[in-house]
DNA sequence: GCTCTCGTACGATACTCATCGTACTACGAG
DNA sequence: CTCGTAGTACGATGAGTATCGTACGAGAGC
């Protein structure tokens, strides 16, 4: 991978930590590659979150999404999310807000993350899934 | 999984041999899963698979792709791609046909192949990767 | 200060998967 | 039947990853 860890250090310094919170590394725009992003979306824990951040319109922290798996697992999705540039993410006081990252997708994918997101609400009312909107959204 | 192996006897029955070759096992429309597709997607040698695919917007035999794997590997990669939807293959003597599955896939996810494929050329112009007409195919 | 909550980091584990090599089957041509 | 070509099957292997538990860090409220 080349996204380099960022060297943060503990109980020792609080270099990054503004009122608005720590960096966190993101890919740039132009490191977006495409491969990842399917990859990111083809688990289905994954995909709900992008669904719902979707359906949202809105930033949402990690502790909102109602996933079946421990705090550490729901952390490292969000991370795969981030890192394949799919989510940006922003420390608010304690909680993490997570926003979809539209901009740089529409730019970088023209159509193709609401094509996605468009399938996906398709297979749920299909299937008979839940979480959004069941048909003609 | 749920795809079952067909029980493939062998040096014993020719049953599914016919002249235009073996059966091979596809998932019925219903069955193709968005997250199989995007997992299936999400590899680069399957990606350009793919997208030489839609190029081509013809039937290929496995050994047409100019591949940087092992046979076996390749066979590999078409069996994914089957297996999630994306491909359907047909014997036909010893070459086995490759075609994308545009109608089954267009049927379910309106738009999204075309996202994609659009998406990967876009990539690959950026990257000045090649494989397909650089821009304005 | 203490404590509560939100989220991270690290290690472990079990599973998936991309890759290979070798042995094999299936078909077509001589 | 023999040979060559296209592709499969199986086993191995090394890398990736989804999951967990536990210990920890950062901010908010008392």
């Amino acid at each position: 991978m080349a996204i380099e860890e960022v060297p943060r250090r503990r109980a020792d310094a609080v270099t990054e930590t503004a009122a608005t919170g720590r960096a966190l590394t993101h890919p740039d725009r132009a490191d977006i590659r495409l491969e990842s992003v399917l990859h990111a979306l083809s688990d289905p824990m994954r995909l709900q979150i992008v669904r719902e951040l979707a359906a949202k319109e809105a930033e949402l922290t990690c502790s909102q999404f109602d996933l079946p798996v421990t705090k550490s697992t729901t952390t490292h999705h969000f991370r795969v999310l981030r890192e394949s540039g799919v989510v940006r993410q922003v420390y608010r006081g304690t909680a993490k807000m997570n926003g979809l990252r539209r901009d740089d997708l529409d730019s970088l994918f023209p159509g193709l993350l609401d094509s996605l997101l468009a399938a996906a609400d398709r297979q749920a009312a299909r299937l008979g899934d839940t979480g959004r909107t069941p048909v003609g959204g």
